[in-house]
RNA sequence: GGGCCCGUAGCUCAACGGUCAGAGCAGACCGCUCAUAACGGUUUGGUUGGGGGUUCGAAUCCCUCCGGGCCUACCA
């Protein structure tokens, strides 16, 4: 048995994530999590809302309600979102709680005593009409180069040139249209990350496993230019963590309070303090997934993230924990497997939360149970490169794979089983060649799902899956139960009993994939999910756990179909606004 | 501009130096009738984006061209 730390990239709180968003970190960090679990391993799923930062507060504002208020009601939905896609995590946090408000401080106390913290003095534009500093991408004005007159502070999006926000030619401010605009003088934190580069490099050549997406994006911004560049870990926020030496105050930087991005990533720590308190648990329960001096020394971590989140995951955050380390007295556990997903595009295009282009996880929801979208987003994962999700592939998968393959084979086996032998497992007969060509089979197909899942390749496991749900029907057709009942109903008895025991399986090693499915699979074999879903050991004892005579009751259809009048109503209906 | 990734059957992808380049879907034909007209079998289909090179041998390595995507660090 072993221990494994899995966490998922935080969900932003300004607003329900897209189908993009959720298959990109979420969803595979749950069914792996699922899978381990299954498998007699000892799982922790840590994930939270990431509620700091300038759209947090933008949102809120635009909410009309205080950004409290408003990440606190977000948060709400976001995790009833979560429980709706049966998203097993552990402790689903916020990164605004108490914990990460001592935890960010205390890990920049430990930075600053390691020397890895300068202050620095720094020019920026501050809007009077908003009354804040902003961000160089809200700033818009005309571009120096091309007059383009929504260029950002940051980049023109038209010519794409770099530019500096006192670049812009009547600059303005994104939020109010305010060309009240000044520059001002103002003090913050730098993570000195450029001293702890070749550190991070040798770090970073030790994990030869990692998927080149990983390593690539971090060795990039290793060599980039001049090196790795220090970041700025402070902001002049009101919503935030205000900035502090650990718990002593830090002159000089009152009313400052951290990047969200310093403080997120530590909230994976902060989330399983949480967890432990929510759960009743003292502080040694989360440090014993923390701390390799205090029992994390045997954990396996493994992160969950889309591509973009790559540069923090692979060198702030282990600068972060490194450097709080400094003197060796703080061991914080690091990453040992970075999970990185492309995108997952819409019908050719980006998903687009402005443009309302694309399917959210609340309005999916609506559409069909969450085990359709978690079938088809899982076998479909952006893995090797980016994936587009289209309505016609949406509803092939969804009714080939699970009413087809899966869902017809459960109501084959269970109706035919209740108009011939009556709603309980059938008794007499006994295994033929065919019974045991199928255990060979499934035995050397698990083999392969689980390996599969270790080297976590989803959609090879995936398919790996359906091939297992394909061999059942397979099966079938080779036994002929119904033709045998005519002529040996020994051995037609013996062959439904078989199948029932498959269906048995199939609620297990699909778990992962689609739980709730699982679910009602077990509550029609009057079974409990709780005792009966651990993997299985041998496949042969697990095809004949089913007693003879045990009851069950035929289910009602597992997935309808996606018909094509439905398809092309969604698509229509989720064009987007363009 | 720079960097990275990718381009394999109609579609989605697998093979990552070595038996006739595989699988699912879609298509065609056959079979079955227990089942959500579901299932099973057989089968059509590729000069692996173009060109050049290395090698006994390349989809796989190198160069080049074409096409697509992503990143480029105070949005998160």
């Amino acid at each position: 048995m072993a221990r494994i730390l899995i966490t998922s990239a935080l969900p932003y709180i300004n607003g329900v994530k897209h189908l993009g968003n959720l298959v990109g970190s979420q969803l595979p960090s749950d069914a792996y999590a699922r899978v381990m679990r299954q498998r007699g391993h000892e799982v922790l799923l840590i994930c939270a809302t990431d509620e700091h930062g300038t759209p947090a507060e933008l949102a809120a504002a635009k909410a009309g309600l205080p950004v409290a208020e408003y990440c606190a009601r977000m948060h709400e939905v976001q995790k009833a979102l979560a429980d709706g896609f049966a998203l097993s995590f552990d402790h689903f946090g916020r990164s605004s709680s108490a914990r990460n408000h001592a935890l960010t401080q205390h890990m920049a106390g430990r930075l600053a005593e390691a020397g890895l913290i300068e202050e620095r003095m720094e020019r920026q534009v501050y809007s009077r009409a908003d009354g804040r500093f902003l961000p160089d991408r809200y700033i818009e004005g005309t571009c120096p180069n091309c007059g383009y007159d929504k260029a950002r502070g940051d980049q023109c999006e038209n010519c794409t040139k770099q530019l500096d926000p006192t670049d812009l030619v009547n600059p303005r401010s994104a939020i109010s249209g305010s060309t009240d605009l000044e520059v001002r003088e103002t003090k913050h934190l730098y993570l000195r990350q450029s001293a702890m580069r070749e550190r991070l490099r040798a770090w970073i050549d030790s994990k030869t496993d990692w998927p080149v997406l990983a390593t690539s994006i971090a060795r990039k911004w290793l060599d980039d230019g001049e090196g790795l560049q220090d970041r700025g870990i402070t902001r002049d926020l009101d919503w935030g963590i205000p900035v502090r030496k650990g718990t002593e105050p830090w002159p000089g930087m009152e009313g400052k309070v951290f990047y969200v991005w310093f403080d997120a990533p530590i909230e994976y720590i902060a989330a399983t303090a949480e967890w432990a308190d929510a759960t009743g648990q003292d502080d040694s329960a989360w440090l014993r997934w923390w701390r390799e001096d205090k029992g994390a020394h045997d954990v396996r971590y493994v992160q969950f993230m889309a591509k973009d989140n790559i540069p923090f995951h692979t060198l702030s955050f282990p600068v972060t924990l490194m450097g709080a380390n400094f003197d060796g007295a703080e061991p914080w556990k690091l990453v040992d497997y970075i999970k990185g997903f492309n995108w997952l595009t819409y019908q050719g295009g980006k998903f687009s939360t402005s443009q309302g282009r694309g399917v959210f996880m609340d309005q999916a929801l609506e559409i069909l149970p969450a085990d359709c979208w978690r079938w088809w987003l899982l076998a479909n994962a952006p893995e090797s490169s980016d994936s587009d999700f289209t309505w016609e592939a949406f509803q092939n998968g969804v009714n080939k794979d699970l009413a087809d393959v899966l869902g017809n084979f459960v109501s084959r086996v269970t109706k035919f089983c209740r108009s011939r032998f009556g709603e309980q497992v059938p008794a007499g007969g006994a295994w033929g060649e065919a019974e045991r060509a199928l255990v060979e089979e499934l035995r050397r197909r698990l083999a392969a799902y689980e390996a599969h899942w270790d080297a976590l390749e989803i959609r090879k496991a995936a398919a790996e899956l359906r091939a297992m749900w394909v061999a059942g029907n397979e099966y079938l057709q080779r036994a002929e139960p119904w033709a045998r009942f005519k002529t040996d109903p020994e051995a037609a008895a013996a062959a439904i009993r078989f199948a029932l025991n498959l269906t048995r399986l199939y609620a297990i090693v699909s778990r992962p994939f689609i739980p709730q499915t699982s679910d009602r699979i077990f509550a029609a074999l009057r079974l409990a999910p709780e005792t009966e879903r651990d993997w299985p050991r041998d496949v042969e004892a697990a095809l004949r756990a089913l007693p003879e005579g045990h009851a069950f009751e035929t289910p009602p259809t597992l997935f309808a179909k996606i018909t094509d009048e439905q398809r092309a109503e969604l698509e229509a209906r989720f064009a987007g606004a363009d």
